[in-house]
DNA sequence: GCTTTGACACTAA
DNA sequence: CTTAGTGCCAAAG
């Protein structure tokens, strides 16, 4: 058993962040809906925030529509790390969704 | 305790 | 394609 209560928000947003797997990665409102709510921006803040760049990999998140998104250091270093975990990141910024996006089943 | 902000999502024009 | 508008939610001011 987990304790996964008496969280903050954002907690429970780095702690799903850190059951994405290397190569794969996640959209901000699946995030969202496996947090069981529709605060996709709200997400998005906790990340934006950055309370542990290191530790939690934000930016394995990206937007419903495969785009790289933004990331508190540029969204090129955020394709440059996705692409450093495998992810196979277009020019555009675009990421093949059908291929890397991580479904939270666990 | 209300207002503003924001790394989003969706629809319409 | 871009611009504008609406909805959603939590954190910060």
């Amino acid at each position: 058993m987990k304790s996964n209560a008496c969280k903050s928000f954002d907690e429970r947003c780095y702690d799903l962040l850190l059951k994405i797997p290397k190569g794969k990665v996640a959209t901000y409102k699946k995030m969202a809906e496996a947090l069981d709510t529709k605060a996709y921006r709200a997400v998005g803040q906790a990340m934006n925030r950055n309370p542990n760049l290191v530790t939690v990999p934000c930016h394995r998140v990206v937007n419903s529509n495969g785009e790289v998104g933004g990331y508190a250091e540029g969204s090129a270093r955020k394709i440059e790390l996705l692409r450093e975990e495998g992810v196979e990141v277009s020019d555009n910024g675009q990421i093949n969704l059908f291929e890397f996006l991580h479904s939270f089943s666990d």
